[in-house]
Parts: C-alpha cells; structure tokens; sequence
DNA sequence: CGTGCACTTGACAGTCATCAACTTTGGTGG
DNA sequence: CCACCAAAGTTGATGACTGTCAAGTGCACG
C-alpha cells in the first residue's frame, strides 16, 4: 500500500481529482515500487499489464520494429501517467531512463475504480488528449524536419519540459539521457544527432559543459532553426 | 437541429453511449453541417473553434510549417470524433478530403454537456486512447521506417481502414485522395511514394486498376515489406 | 594507471529530395 | 462524339542529406 500523504506527486497526478476518502482508497490498491534505470516496466503487447504513476526519475515509451530499430514515442516525467487503461495489452514498452519511483496499480483494479469516479476519468482524459496533440505535433517532426530542425526542436522541447531545470532557465539544463537516446527520439543516427548538436556548439548557439548539460546562448536563433 | 433518429453514425458515434433522453439534449445543440472536398473546418491554432462528429467522408488532420510543409496527422472517417475539447484552440487544422457532411456542436456547450454525462466521457477517453496509440506507431513509421516499408504499411493500413470496402477485401479498395496526400501521410515526397508504388506493382504485390484504386495480390509479403 | 564505454570525428555510400520533362486522366465545350 | 485543356501522376537525371562503417578521443570507473 502506498503512502499517498507523503507522495511527491501528490497535487500534480490524476489522483488530485480525488476526494481524501477516494484518494485512501486508490491508494490502497497502489504499491510504490523502485525501478533502476534501463531496466522495463512493461513490454510491448504484455498481456495483463499494470498502470502506474510516476513518483520520480524519466521514462521512455518504445515501439521497435522486429529487426530492432527503436523509435521513442513518448516520455513519461514525474505526476506523469503510464499505461493503457481499458486494453489488455500494452501498446509500447515502457522503460526507465534513470532510476526512478512509481505507484503501481492493477489494470483491472483501476479500470473499475475510474468507472467509478467521472472525475478521475476526466483528469485522465485531459492528459489523454494533451498527450495526443504532443505526439502529433512530434509526427510533423519526425516526418518533415531535417536533422539540424529535429535537434534545435528537441532542445527548445526539452528546455521547457525538463523537471527541476537547476538554475531557473538561464543556467541551462541537464538531459536525463544519451546520445543514443536523442537520436531514438529523434529518428535519427547518433553520429547525425552528435554532429547537429557539435555543429550548433561551434556556431556558439548553446554549449555543452558536459556530456549531458546543455545551455541554450541564442534562444531566438536556436528556434529560428527549429522551423 | 440534427435529426438524430436519422443519423447514419448513431450507432456507432460516441452519442450511443447516450440515453434517449440524453441523446436527445445533445441533438438540439448540434447543427448538420455539408464540406465540401478541400475545405477546411478548422484552421491550426483557431480561436473558440466548434467540435463535432463525421457523417459521411473523410477528413484529415494536419500540422504544417512556416514555410509550407505539411504532414497529416490523423485521419478521421464517418463516426470519428473531430476537435479539441476542452481546450481553447485546436492544434492543427482539420481539412475534408472528400465531400463530407458533419454534426457540429459549440465546443463550451459540448464540454459543459460532457462534464455532465460520465459515459460520454468515457467513450471519448476510449476513443482518445485508441488515437493516441495509433499516432504513436505512426511516430514510429515516420521516425524509422524507409520509403518501401512506409507504403506497404500504409496499403495494409488503408486496407484495414477504409469503410465500405467494395467486394468484401478480396476485391480491392478505394483510396479517398490522391499521391500527394499519400505523401504527406507517409513524410515523403509525391515522386518517392509514386516510385515504390509502381515498383510494387512491377513486382506483382499489387494491382494498381485506376488511379485511386489498389489491390493487394501478395498480402505476405507486403507485409513482410512493411517490416 | 589502465580499461571500457560513451561520445566524436571522418570517409564513403545509399536513399530520398529536387528539378524537369513527359504521360495519362478526367472534364469541358465545340 | 471528339478535341482540347488542366490537373494529377509518372519517369528520369542529379545531388544533398543522412546513414553506415570505421577509427579515434575523452571521461568515469575500478
């Protein structure tokens, strides 16, 4: 059982649509579970999967084809929520980037709780159909921007929806992820991700203090080159 | 007024989750609505913009850059949900790509309604979720995919799809638009997608009768193409 | 201090976009 | 019914962009 009162999420997660005695009792079918970074909560089509809320740490939704290429079609941050409510299988694999916390429900459990409650399913819908706009606004990306559009797009993207960005904006940011990583949500090649970003550091439009810090120098030229 | 006792998508639309009586309040607030093939409902970031069902045609969602670029984002057929509810504008224009015919509601009396009716709620969170995995393996279509896996997936996607299939899918179907639109759909250009069509057809895994029309001969291996 | 892994850089090749010309289709009017 | 026209589709030549393969660098770890 989870300890709702001390949950981190707690204001920001689809439970806040919840009253204290409904809240208990969600709470009581949940189980805060750790999972290290790389490691899989959920594989593509699992059958009986479970749903979850993510307390901290980033995740990352998968779908590969059957000769490996990996396209990252989503990321999941803390109040975030994971899973396919209402399908007894789940469509994308769902993997930890960073050691992260979760509250983990049953499916089944779930569903029927939401059917009771209009207003969690409310909530639900609300991020349902904020996350539809995200991920068609990504397909325009990954359809018809060049390499260098993809990269400036993601920084900009990733600026803004970063958690805890340590320095309030102006000290750049920390990604949470790879190389690799970038170029799975890019659909691109790391070498081409790698080149964009050394490119755009020589141009003096960001900087890269570290393998994973990045800082934005130009923030009008940088979207300029987004498209 | 609709007249809902008429309406071809009743069954089918998320206004069946409704009661008679229900349905019936509903009804008075939509407006019967005829576009013509080319007309655009709904432009990308339009003010207090309308939400509404499909009748009858096909309609496309898209997303586009400042320089012209277009990539479809969804397609919507008879039944479909059309719009952004709860949510002041709509984040991509909504185009017909046949002649169509809509019921159309405001989008404040149609969220008010929603808050009020659980089950239509819930139909629409089943049908957001249903989208919302269909756009995120067409990310991965668009992000790691080539040319020749792209239109394979697309023909057997279209094949699937397509409402009224004449013959009972060994006959063939008809597509609603023409290559350019193939194109856009599949994030690339008019010549590629017109290249491995004819290829296909060289190769005997499709019949191609008329300009919109399309045959799958070899299903295996089409799909074993669309990898 | 050495080892391993992530990252970077380079050379090259293939796919797909671009530009241009040509063909077919479907519609209109003589 | 046929001729003509515009739009849609097809094909070809070329080149840019990005993927592939390979080697090298630098950082973090033991």
């Amino acid at each position: 059982m989870s300890d709702c009162a001390s949950c981190a999420v707690r204001c920001r997660a689809i439970c806040a649509s919840l009253a204290v005695d409904e809240a208990a009792e969600l709470g009581r079918m949940g189980r805060r579970q750790r999972v290290k970074a790389g490691h899989t909560l959920l594989w593509e089509g699992d059958e009986a999967p479970t749903v979850a809320n993510v307390l901290s740490g980033v995740l990352k939704l998968v779908v590969a084809t059957a000769d490996g290429r990996e396209q990252i079609v989503g990321l999941v941050f803390p109040s975030d929520f994971i899973g396919r409510p209402f399908a007894k299988q789940s469509p994308y694999r769902v993997t930890a980037m960073t050691d992260a916390e979760v509250c983990i429900f049953n499916r089944q459990q779930f569903d029927d709780f939401a059917g009771r409650h209009p207003h969690l399913q409310q909530k639900l819908l609300h991020r349902t159909l904020d996350e539809l706009d995200r991920a068609r606004h990504w397909m325009m990306l990954l359809g018809r921007k060049s390499a260098s559009e993809k990269v400036a797009s993601f920084l900009l993207d990733m600026e803004e929806r970063l958690p805890g960005d340590p320095g309030g904006g102006s000290g750049g940011f920390e990604l949470p992820f790879g190389r690799q990583q970038i170029a799975d949500i890019l659909g691109l090649t790391i070498e081409t991700t790698c080149r964009q970003l050394t490119r755009m550091r020589s141009d003096g439009l960001v900087d890269l203090p570290s393998r994973r810090a990045v800082r934005i120098n130009d923030r009008a030229r940088v979207a300029a080159m987004a498209g």
